[in-house]
DNA sequence: CAGTATCCTTGTTGATACTG
DNA sequence: CAGTATCAACAAGGATACTG
């Protein structure tokens, strides 16, 4: 039943959802966007990304540490797995897309 | 201040903030890859979609035409627009890391 | 510096029932 | 078929204060 170019885009319904679930929170991409350039602190990201609170960055360095995204040293700084680099396609392209289609507010 | 490349990745913080106030919900990845097959209709996606709510579906769907990313015939199926085709890459890309880290449940 | 603890507000979703 | 209405439940985010 269905198409079969629309299983070719999503084989299983989990693909997307599994991107989603990492991408899918509000700070995530501005996280990743930073650590896409070098390794950061805790207190790196609160400087780069305005108005974030201590409460969802850390949030979100749990997450995503749990999720094996990004990996941090005993006390050092946290920085992008293989996995957490294999995002950057999804970025670039949603930058792309929001470059070309800004929202206006 | 700060890296070059990172402002290559994200010029400004509204573009990747832009896409996701698209595709930030739940059930909007989906509904985009059934309209990337063909125009459906309000019961095919309560078909294809297992478990959404019509009055999930209808507020999603009304959410994307008033992003511009589908428009509706006076009593006719919902199709994409050229801005919601451009959104194809970013699905694809999802689908892409998504089937190479899947998530285990 | 690097977070954690509380508490509160809101957005999003879900279930169900109903209408033109 | 194509939705809308109502209400409940939950997850996410935000504000603020505090600690090793």
């Amino acid at each position: 039943m269905g198409r079969v170019s629309q299983q070719q885009i999503e084989p299983t319904t989990g693909c997307i959802a599994s991107a989603m679930s990492v991408l899918g929170h509000k700070w995530t991409a501005l996280i990743l966007r930073d650590l896409l350039v070098s390794p950061k602190r805790f207190c790196e990201f609160e400087k780069s990304i305005d108005n974030i609170t201590p409460r969802i960055l850390s949030q979100r360095l749990s997450d995503l540490e749990e999720q094996g995204i990004i990996e941090v040293s005993s006390n050092g700084p946290y920085a992008l797995t293989q996995k957490g680099q294999d995002l950057m396609p999804i970025i670039k392209q949603m930058a792309n897309w929001g470059s070309k289609y800004p929202t206006k507010i």
